[in-house]
DNA sequence: TATGCCGGGTG
DNA sequence: CACCCGGCATA
């Protein structure tokens, strides 16, 4: 694919957002769990957590605090212990992230005096992912520019979808070129974030699976292979016994414990336990009479015409009885991702954030909407033969024939 | 480049 | 509505 690259460059009037928003909940009725997401998202402000994003143990670091006092450590699930979805960065809170085995960068220089084991970790978690890099040192409140946002677009045609793109910049400022992000602050990353969620655990994450996760760290000493259940429990075991044991101080190296712990856990299923997972959607039957011959000559409408001329005049609507496809008529809403974008991998965490971003433009790309490479009408007949086409193909619509 | 099709126009 | 097409995204 050499001239991949090209496309890219120019995002026309359609934007990929557009196109997404579009299709991505068309009817009503059907209850996205984008839309949802969306929902959640913008209803909590401000709550950096939304139920099915909880990375139990992760834990908020408020910052920003103008009374110099800059600092609150919020765990959303006090009991389990899964860490690592992605970074929620930033929903109202300016940053928050998921522990996790990685880097990190000492940031706890803000030295605070009494050193809770729990305050201490929160700095950390907080510089461990640091998001984009900047310091979001900045940015005071933070609860009224989200509030804003938030009730902007909350239902609105578009299904509230998560408002990617920050309502109040101009659609420009959220362009996926790389660089782009200057100087953005929480908006941009707001999307991202959910992005990648969604893109991260196929489906938009409706209600991420909270408790269905069992994990450990272990210490990953030398010859240590101390496990703990507990991420503070491992931390302290590391600092203590492996680095600058006996002094409790965070001294000797700031965090530095996240280099020596990995988080070990097992998923046990109910991955969504909503039932909706998109994956073996199996075509219900395609209506089309014939598309199946190889080598599908130009002679295929003999057969075609007759179904033709019923489902003609639907053009929207295909013809195929049931009508109950409701959930599994692509075209609903979320065209079964017949190839990429279906992670589903429970077993992915993501750990670096700054590589999110660009990771999630691609990933971004993928899901968007993978162009069938099932033959529509127009191939199948040939532009010659326009008169056979269905009447959507021949509008330039989406195929009903061959809808894949 | 060809294809698929969205958004919007026209009668 | 049916019908068409500009223009974009993508392969
Ligand atoms: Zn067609």
């Amino acid at each position: 694919m050499p001239q991949d690259m090209l496309p890219k460059a120019r995002l026309g009037k359609r934007s990929p957002l557009g196109a997404l928003l579009s299709f991505s909940c068309p009817a009503p009725g059907t209850h996205l769990d984008a839309h949802e997401a969306g929902i959640t998202m913008e209803t909590a402000p401000g709550h950096q957590t939304t139920k099915f994003k909880g990375h139990p143990a992760m834990k908020v670091y408020f910052e920003g605090g103008a009374a110099g006092e800059s600092s609150g450590v919020d765990r959303l699930d006090s009991s389990q212990k899964e860490a690592s979805f992605l970074p929620v960065s930033s929903v109202s809170p300016p940053c928050s992230r998921s522990v996790s085995s990685s880097i990190n960068v000492p940031s706890s220089q803000r030295s605070r005096t009494d050193v809770d084991m729990d305050e201490l970790m929160a700095a950390m978690v907080l510089s461990t992912l640091s998001c984009s890099g900047h310091s979001s040192a900045h940015q005071e409140a933070a609860a009224p520019p989200m509030d804003t946002g938030s009730s902007e677009h909350s239902d609105d045609g578009s299904c509230g979808y998560w408002s990617i793109g920050h309502p109040h910049s101009s659609p420009g400022s959220f362009s996926p070129k790389a660089d782009s992000d200057s100087d953005q602050v929480t908006p941009p990353d707001e999307g991202l974030v959910m992005e990648l969620n969604e893109v991260l655990f196929d489906e938009p994450a409706p209600r991420r699976r909270r408790n269905s996760v069992k994990a450990s760290y272990r210490c990953l000493w030398p010859s240590c292979a101390k496990e703990l259940t507990t991420m503070v429990g491992i931390k302290r075991h590391i600092r203590t016994t492996h680095l600058c044991r006996g002094g409790e101080h965070e001294r000797c190296s700031p965090s530095e414990e996240d280099f020596y712990y990995t988080e070990v856990n097992q998923w046990e299923q109910a991955l969504t336990q909503h039932g909706r997972s998109p994956s073996p959607l199996s075509p219900p039957s395609p209506p089309p009479p014939s598309p199946s011959p190889p080598t599908l000559s130009r002679s295929a409408p003999s057969i075609s015409s007759l179904w033709q001329v019923q489902s003609e005049h639907s053009y929207q609507a295909p013809p195929p009885s049931n009508d109950a496809t409701a959930l599994t008529t692509p075209a609903s809403c979320w065209t079964p991702p017949p190839t990429a974008c279906q992670p589903q991998s429970v077993a992915v965490r993501v750990r670096s954030v700054s590589v999110g971003e660009h990771w999630l433009q691609h990933q971004g790309s993928l899901c968007r909407k993978i162009r069938s490479e099932a033959k529509k009408c127009r191939k199948v007949y040939g532009i010659e033969h326009r008169e056979q086409w269905c009447t959507a193909c021949r509008w330039k619509k989406a195929c009903q024939r061959f809808l894949d």
